[in-house]
DNA sequence: TGCATAAAAGCACGATCGTTCGTCATCTTC
DNA sequence: GAAGATGACGAACGATCGTGCTTTTATGCA
């Protein structure tokens, strides 16, 4: 009973490794068994089909996203300071070496994306969640009057989740040393739209 | 030497329509030799190796983006409505029929940036040289005064790409109804912080 | 220490993968 | 009409895929 569980995690640990970098799809049994030096059929034995496994893994990747960047950033005073850690410690977790193909979510989000089945239901309800999420942050930002009334926050929301986006891309694919500095600017401009006019 | 021509174009057709739903790993001879109701030999012919397949693919997924995107752009005049026609027309190419699964170059984007090799390099290659395209033109609207002399085009071009591709994550992975008016008020948004302030 | 049980291995299966090879039909060109 | 090039086919290859079974090994508790 006990080994079991220890050793399952080990195999998610680096099924998420694999999936990170291969994608969901480039998960294959037999590379991860070989991975753990284990036999195909011990490790199967684990997940139940190759679906489960996948589903797995996702779940992982959503419970780190939860505590690397959802979990520290409610920390943070509410309001801007708020909208500020979720977006930083998003970055972070870009760049985070446990993620050594970038973000799952945004790969598997891409992957997913005309793959109906139970793990795009999955990533959809996580990426709805998380869109809420960063709007509830705009809104409390705008209650505690750090932001105008009139911004929208699922506007914004989506407004910060391309910069992110395009900060994955730049990174990830262009190597791109500016990207950072992009994405910080962008961000500032962003958070520059949303502030109180000055008084005149 | 003529028929060939065709069926290869045919081919491609059809690779590009599966690539563009299932991805460009997810590309099988064998599966696009049923698809066309030929033999996989007689397919695989055609490209000599599953890589040169891929290559191809992505090597008629720029040439479209380009004649649809690209090429149509430049006919708007310069400095701010071709800004507006290249963010229309890219747009459009997403929701394009012809591209069942979404803009094969963001999914390719995503789905190489940790596989090296020469599908990778071709696939930078492209995506550098449509960023320096956005802040080309971001460049001349600089030039025609209608943006602000101190808007940084890579930044507005970086701006520009996180607008799209958040577009792309909301419509495609969400199907969120909302998406193209995020899109647009994001962009409208976008090009008021470029524009020069109103004179006092 | 023994025993029930859990965990892993071993083996095999049908499919599918990319790829090679030899052959045949069709078409072009002399 | 003969000769040669072109295009497609069928069969087969070694590998790998996910997934069942049965057997062996390891573990945790009485």
């Amino acid at each position: 009973m006990r080994k079991g569980e220890a050793t399952r995690e080990r195999i998610l640990e680096s099924a998420f490794e694999l999936a990170s970098t291969e994608g969901l799809a480039g998960l294959s049994i037999g590379r991860l068994a070989e991975r753990n030096g284990m036999s195909k059929s011990g490790l199967f034995a684990h997940f139940g089909s190759k679906e489960g496994l996948q589903l797995d893994v996702l779940e992982l990747a959503t419970a780190r996203f939860r505590d690397r960047v959802f979990t520290p950033a409610l920390r943070a005073d509410r309001g801007e300071p708020r909208v500020r850690a979720l977006f930083n410690h998003w970055l972070e977790w870009i760049d985070d070496q446990s993620n050594p193909g970038g973000c799952m979510l945004t790969a598997a989000a891409i992957e997913l994306d005309d793959q109906p089945g139970p793990a795009r239901d999955m990533l959809v309800d996580v990426q709805r969640q998380w869109a809420e999420m960063l709007a509830r942050a705009v809104r409390i930002a705008i209650e505690e009057r750090h932001f105008r009334a009139d911004v929208d926050p699922a506007l914004f929301a989506f407004q910060l989740y391309g910069i992110v986006l395009s900060y994955h891309h730049a990174r990830r694919l262009l190597r791109d040393p500016r990207a950072r500095r992009r994405a910080r600017d962008a961000f500032e401009a962003l958070i520059q739209t949303a502030h109180p006019r000055p008084t005149r």
